[in-house]
DNA sequence: TTAGGGTTAG
């Protein structure tokens, strides 16, 4: 526009700035911002508003704030800029006072205004304040509160980990008469993705089939993750198959829900189809391509496709490629290979690649290596409670007079909180907790009597006993574990019927010997199991589970 | 024509 000669006004440049504000390209703008100088628009209120957000999303909130106090004249945008660039830095203290300030100025607050306190509250941590709020801004009858007003309090409480409290919030926004929008969907549906959550997912899906909010490739991509990771990847295929326009994060998507149902020729095939259509894979697509290949254990195609990736597609790999990596050594095998590779990788290591190097290291009873693990993983996450238990136990077993002054030690720094083991599961839509070794039920005698006599059928098949590093302490000394207690009350409150489907979530790893009875059930009564439990989804099938024995 | 709320990578 400029070498055709033609003059840019105070919109072009605003225009061009809010461009720059995206891209965060602070020399472009501040070369744009040097213009609107030079071409006398820089008093224009819409240029200052669109540089004031420019400089906040490029984390210069000193030159935010000096365009600010320079603007002879502000507007409703002038204002919640100034205020939202101080909430994204995370300085609601200072947000509020501007707050006060507006609302003792001629400019008032608008809807826009209190969202973006609300929001930034929520995520700076202080719920209360952001409460009150939400609350007080249809107080004096000027602000109607609006669906993002709604949006803000639940996205702010699923960022701060609140899942239950921004559940409820979306119920409370229908009762009052709001309805959904794809945000609020996008925000709420990963709250669900998991395998006691179904039955809400399947409503959520009803309001955006209701809603006609199926269009945007957003919503039914986050349906296919959500999908699969309650357990239904039927459900996840048939909305893949049935969208007519996809997306990157479609296809990633799919892909991911395979690899995480233990399909790794499906997450191929479809990469393959993916690239036939011209698509070029991006380095998420490489994580769930070399997963695929680990669950094959074919480590030779697994190093060609990250040599592919760097050489032919020009992408510099991600952690979570290397993560993926040492995957695929430590399934296999190949433990030394796993530590060689994470020794010369290009990128500090972090706690994604040390825990895979610890799970391969405790499926192929390495303690030496599993030490090192996590000795590593303790240096990145000092306080993981977790953790520090592996470490501790891999420590005991190998039992050398050194190991025992640093398991002294380890204990000395830290009180260790008891690790407990809880499952859940849904019956008759309430969801049922049970913890381990828990007898307290009225039923508790049924399900003792159930989980026994399926003991016997498995201790008789033959047990591997090796040196082991569990999270959670053998049930000889916690009592029965609770994945146990639930399968077994999925049993016997389903009785004289044979439950199809079967799905727990559990808060610690399972263990292998809980691992082979799941199997055992899965076969003897021609049902699936799916149990999950943090970074892990087992599905039991035909007297087989979709992890490969490895997890 | 400038401001707020959101999707993948087990």
């Amino acid at each position: 526009m400029i070498s055709s000669g033609v003059e840019p006004n105070g919109v072009t440049i605003a225009t061009a700035i809010s461009a720059c504000s995206v891209l965060k390209l602070l020399n472009n703008g501040m070369a744009i911002h040097a213009l609107a100088v030079e071409i006398g628009c820089i008093d224009d209120v819409l240029v200052g508003n669109a540089l004031i957000d420019f400089y906040s999303k490029c984390e210069k909130l000193e030159a935010s704030q000096l365009v600010f106090d320079c603007m002879p004249e502000k507007d409703v945008f002038t204002w919640n800029s100034m205020i939202g660039g101080y909430i994204q830095a995370g300085y609601s203290g200072k947000a509020n006072e501007l707050f006060t300030r507006m609302q003792n100025s001629e400019i008032q607050p608008d809807v826009i205004t209190w969202n973006t306190m609300i929001s930034g509250y929520i995520e700076n941590g202080d719920e209360d304040e952001a409460t009150d709020l939400f609350h007080k801004m249809e107080k004096d009858g000027k602000i109607k509160r609006d669906t993002a007003s709604w949006n803000s309090l639940i996205a702010g409480y699923l960022h701060i980990g609140q899942k239950q409290k921004a559940l409820c919030m979306f119920r409370q926004m229908q009762s009052s008469g709001f309805s959904p929008n794809a945000v609020t969907i996008l925000s709420v549906l990963p709250a669900c993705a998991n395998l006691v959550a179904l039955k809400k997912v399947k409503e959520i899906h009803g309001i955006v089939l209701r809603r006609n909010l199926e269009a945007a490739v957003s919503i039914p991509n986050s349906l296919i993750d959500t999908y699969a990771k309650s357990g239904k990847l039927v459900y996840s295929k048939a909305l893949f198959d049935r969208m007519k326009s996809k997306d990157f994060i479609t296809w990633n998507s799919m892909i991911a829900a395979y690899v995480l149902h233990g399909c790794s020729d499906e997450a191929l095939s479809l990469a393959d189809q993916m690239l036939m259509l011209g698509l070029k894979p991006e380095q998420s697509t490489f994580v769930s391509i070399i997963l695929a290949h680990s669950l094959n254990e074919n480590v030779e195609e697994g190093k060609h496709i990250l040599t592919t990736m760097i050489e032919d597609d020009q992408l510099t790999p991600a952690i979570e490629n290397y993560a993926a990596m040492v995957d695929l050594y430590g399934r296999a095998g190949r433990l030394e290979e796993a530590i060689r590779f994470i020794e010369a990788m290009p990128v500090k290591p972090d706690s994604s690649v040390w825990s895979r190097l610890l799970t391969a290291s405790r499926v192929h009873d390495c303690l030496d290596l599993g030490i090192h693990a996590g000795e590593r993983l303790l240096g990145l996450e000092p306080g993981n409670a977790l953790i520090r238990h592996l470490v501790l136990q891999a420590y005991a077993l190998r039992g050398t007079r050194e190991d025992t002054f640093r398991v002294q030690r380890l204990q000395n720094e830290h009180q260790l909180p008891k690790l407990i083991g809880e499952s859940w599961i849904e019956s008759k839509n309430k969801v049922h907790s049970f913890v381990s070794g828990d007898r307290s039920k009225p039923y508790s005698n049924l399900l003792f009597a159930w989980i026994d006599q399926i003991s016997i059928e498995v201790k008789q098949i033959g047990r591997r006993q090796g040196l082991c590093i569990a999270d959670e302490e053998k049930e000889e000394v916690v009592g029965v574990h609770s994945e146990k207690l639930a399968l077994a009350f999925a049993f016997v409150c389903s009785q004289p019927v044979v439950p199809r489907s079967i799905r727990i979530v559990k808060n610690l790893r399972m263990c292998s010997d809980c691992h082979r009875m799941a199997k055992h059930i899965s076969l003897k009564y021609g049902c699936e199991i799916y149990l999950s439990h943090p970074k892990c989804f087992h599905h039991f099938k035909d007297g087989h589970c979709s992890c490969g024995d490895y997890w």
